[in-house]
DNA sequence: ACGGTCATACCTCGTTCGTGGTATTGCGCG
DNA sequence: CGCGCAATACCACGAACGAGGTATGACCGT
């Protein structure tokens, strides 16, 4: 009985690395390869795989809302996913979506290996050293839509009257959303609200 | 004539996928794998490989710092560096300290082997669509130790006031070093002065 | 010896930020 | 139906910030 994987990740070289450390198991077999969040639906559709690994930082859709799509369609789906970074907050946003578990890149092939094997038999799977991590978290972080979008364009170097500007709203609200979130934080500043947010993975550079 | 490689990267993954990459190649083997940065040394000196694949955030000690050890040493060494983002600051501080060429993570094998390739017969890599950024970067931004310092605090979120109780100097003066960031790096707010030089790879979030 | 730059420091002035409080609307949950 | 909460908005105040200017000592390269 093969495991047959999907992989998704925007990096070639990651691909090959992880198709390289499960193909050295003859049980697991890696039957196509997404390189952005809209081809993993597509392959997913097609191969109909038993396990997907996937990275959650990607273009043209993000990783959790692919993780959503393809529980939405398939509820019995197993994915298992990729992060660069250990306290990423977008891991808990993708357990939330439906993912069975996750690996961290620096992780050795066997640990993969493990992981994708308790995938495919329907366990949800959290690597030892990170459960703490998870535990740690508790106090999680959840930032309204608003306070996220104040907060990125924070990040952007924006003042406030120019956030209430773009949102269409009064300086005034914008003090308001800011004080949350960094009350919701733990800082004091606009500037550690960003750096803090962007280490955390509540917001990202790009876009 | 073989090529013999050594490759360097913190994560197992990335390793394994571009050892993949590489050995499909006849003329290339790779003769080691180092994890962090002062492996390589060691690494280099043991096998005195043709060519050193390098990630240039690594643990232990910087990939440019591991570049300039390298290269002081060997003078002959062909080394190109691996990045993550294209416009990553480090590309040029990698070039700086002796690197023959920098090659960046989501290229395809291909690219990949014919980077290496070139680098072992003595050319200078550039890959094509990032010629132009290296040009557009032109205007190349130099921060002073002091105003790198400062700007590294104001990541974390101090106030001036905090920074300068770090350094062991005047408010003032931090002002004006702040104010000299914000102009190199043309934007009028702290926080952007951050978010853009993290953009760049001017400065980092861990540490 | 001279020009350039870095780092230091002080001053002023207007702007922005962060905090405190109060209040209204609308939504979802029991 | 209330309760809580998100989102909106306004006010006031002190702290922090950013822009402008001036200046001095150290060092570096010419």
């Amino acid at each position: 009985m093969t495991i047959r994987i999907l992989i998704a990740d925007d990096h070639p070289v990651v691909r090959s690395g992880v198709r390289t450390m499960l193909e050295n198991e003859s049980d697991m077999v890696v039957v196509a390869e997404a390189a952005d969040g809209v081809e993993i639906l597509e392959l997913y559709e097609r191969h109909a795989p038993d396990v997907v690994l996937m990275d959650l930082r990607m273009p043209r859709q993000d990783g959790v809302a692919a993780i959503r799509a393809i529980v939405a369609a398939h509820a019995n789906a197993r994915i298992v996913a990729l992060t660069s970074y250990e306290g990423d907050a977008d891991i808990y946003r993708a357990l939330d979506a439906g993912a069975c578990g996750y690996l961290i890149k620096d992780m050795l092939g066997k640990e993969v290996v493990g992981a994708v094997r308790s995938a495919a038999a329907g366990k949800r799977i959290i690597p030892p050293g990170v459960a703490s991590r998870l535990a740690e978290f508790v106090p999680r972080i959840d930032l309204t839509a608003r306070e996220l979008e104040v907060l990125q364009l924070t990040a952007k170097g924006l003042r406030n009257r120019d956030i209430a500007r773009v949102i269409g709203r009064t300086e005034e609200t914008v003090k308001v959303h800011l004080k949350h979130i960094m009350a919701k934080l733990g800082v004091e500043q606009r500037t550690e609200a960003v750096t803090l947010a962007l280490q955390r993975g509540i917001i990202h550079l790009d876009d």
